[in-house]
DNA sequence: GTGAAAGCGCTAACAG
DNA sequence: CTGTTAGCGCTTTCAC
């Protein structure tokens, strides 16, 4: 028959859930399980408040008291003080949480966010803080946002592509009072925005062509909206982009005063999604002489495109992007594009980031762009 | 003068650091910052245990009595239990850091490592875990192991591309008592591990070769340790490989009996290292016929390459990967390749990441790859 | 330079 | 079904 559980496997009211130890008390047996700083301290005969500045270096303590603890821990393996403890007793997880634009898998599938989230966590590990990865809407038929959003430990949140103003995960972040950071979002009263000066940086791409003589230039765009559509636009759909960044860059080219013989709607920022605007741009007779691409992924889709047609690029037509990314599948050619400084990026957002957790209200961040003439961009076919 | 603090602004000795507030006591003043469970279960008029279970769900409660508790906390503005004192109280973060291979800019450019942490992701996410990036190792100067693998808090850890054994990082978390999930690294006692039959799947392509009646097979390979060197390789180095996956893809090549005639070692799996190997492999006039890639994207460098010297991908030259990606920028061709399965791969380890969780310990598990015959295999030219 | 005390906000065992 | 109670492990005044 089964005999009654050991004192030791029986856990008392209150006590946590992973702690079956027996207390050390004058001599008894020694910790069971992880050793806590008491126990450090017990062992070390110092208190624990002096044990605990041992560890944290945060205040007066001798070098052989300091020392003492230290080997008292090394002797009872214990690894530093719990995280858990001390985010409890000072209100801080160190955890920021990025919600990506989409699922891992197509986000990252971007180079522009992967450049930009190391440039965030190259700045944030140094301020002592981790980032928590939090998937993004990716079916509009899925619950729109992660549950991470709403229960997650985090000092604050980043939302990177935060492109609407009605998102969902603003909302959520809002609710549980989370401050949070909107990477190229419009720039909205009350939230803190980091952008770039795409508006501008697209115009200069398109005087560039205006410049090389082109006149019938088409648009490749990022998309309008979660529901992801492709193809040709026309004026209605064109009225309702919801995408502040789409906007905002195709904004840029028609403040040249070109008006795009055609604009092609794209999923995502992907070489296929590039590759079939560039089939459907590039079929007919009456085809631009001049594609302007919203992102460098889509601007090397319609490069192959044209080389699958048989067109030469720049001779037969002219392709530019935006973004500034290395694209060795395309050589010997080299992408006009307009080139944004990504790393820089996660790094301006990382110190927004900073300045909230010191209770700042930093201000809107604009980083500068630059316009990099390559081999694909030409004066306009005669 | 400057007067004495008043009362709200003063600190008690123990007050945590964020909790400028007044107590609420009778009818008082209400709460000044985040109300806790105790507001609400106060305004409730419930006990805070009952008003936990409201939120928990975890325990029998009138369905009366835990409207009321979610009423007074719409009322407070209450957003749910604070994670980071539900944390504490069950000894669970409910992280798991994912310690990536290296630094996220370079690991993420590699499709496999993304689509791998986006079927952990997801996988996770409806067990109520969310995933800490970790950076790996980047340069050899920097400090190998990242802080957070020491301090953060997290229940579990996994390692992607965890290579050798004398891992940094891994001997980090065995010291914390973290228990770890190792991706692809060696099978070892007292380690969960989860990986792939590449060494079988790499026999099955160069078998493929040897059926079309290649005889002169040459083989590019992913790193053989941190030093990431690139070129050839000679005997002696060769019998140096410290990364365990390099190492089993290789085995896979020569236990069909094939002696290649010549390995290139690349300092990552990408695009640009193929294309270099490919240039080194391909410009002599004594060129093998045949080249075994241990990565997709280090293959379609090869094919590019390939290309741009004018030879053509399968008449001149057979070239074979693995991974099985999907790669639109070598269209119309489709690479031979060893297909794996990405995200049940990362779906596996989360799997793992569970049963370490529940205390039990996961058993090895290797998942199963297939041989896809695309366009760039052919026979051996005449 | 060191120690005592007071909780951070929550959950879970148990009694009623 | 609800309330009481006892902490999880730590940091930070404040007094000595």
């Amino acid at each position: 028959m089964p005999s009654p559980p050991p004192p030791t496997a029986r856990r008392r009211a209150g006590d946590g859930p992973a702690t079956d130890r027996v207390r050390r008390t004058g001599g008894g047996p020694l910790p069971r399980h992880r050793p806590t700083l008491a126990d450090v301290a017990a062992a070390a005969k110092v208190s624990v408040s002096t044990a605990s500045l041992a560890f944290s270096g945060a205040g007066p303590i001798a070098a052989a008291t300091r020392q003492r603890v230290l080997d008292a821990a090394l002797e009872l393996d214990y690894s530093g003080p719990n995280p858990l403890g001390r985010q409890l007793r000072r209100g801080r997880s160190g955890i920021v949480g990025v919600v990506v634009g989409d699922a891992l898998k197509r986000s990252f599938r971007d180079p522009v966010s992967v450049q930009v989230l190391d440039g965030l966590v190259g700045t944030l590990g140094p301020l002592g803080l981790g980032v928590l990865l939090i998937p993004g809407p990716s079916d509009p038929s899925e619950p729109p946002v992660d549950p991470l959003v709403e229960s997650a430990a985090m000092d604050v949140a980043v939302l990177m592509w935060g492109g609407t103003s009605d998102d969902d995960a603003l909302t959520a972040l809002q609710r549980r009072g989370t401050p949070t950071v909107v990477v190229e979002g419009r720039r909205e009263e009350g939230v803190t925005t980091v952008g770039i000066d795409d508006r501008n940086g697209m115009s200069q791409a398109t005087r560039h062509l205006l410049d090389l003589g082109h006149e019938r230039i088409a648009v490749v765009t990022l998309p309008f909206d979660r529901s992801r559509r492709e193809g040709l636009v026309d004026a209605d759909r064109l009225s309702a982009i919801d995408w502040e960044i789409t906007r905002r860059r195709l904004a840029g080219v028609t403040d040249t005063g070109v008006v795009p013989v055609a604009v092609h709607e794209t999923p995502a920022s992907l070489v296929e999604h590039g590759k079939a605007a560039g089939f459907s741009l590039l079929s007919g007779d009456d085809r631009p002489t001049a594609v302007v691409c919203q992102s460098d992924l889509l601007a090397s889709g319609v490069v192959l495109a044209a080389r699958e047609l048989g067109l030469r690029v720049p001779q037969d037509v002219s392709v530019a992007g935006f973004d500034g990314l290395d694209l060795p599948w395309l050589a010997p050619d080299v992408l006009t594009t307009v080139v944004q400084p990504l790393a820089e990026k996660g790094a301006a957002v990382a110190h927004a980031v900073e300045d909230l957790l010191a209770g700042e209200t930093p201000p809107y961040r604009e980083l500068p762009v630059t316009l990099r003439i390559g081999t694909t961009t030409g004066p306009v076919p005669a």
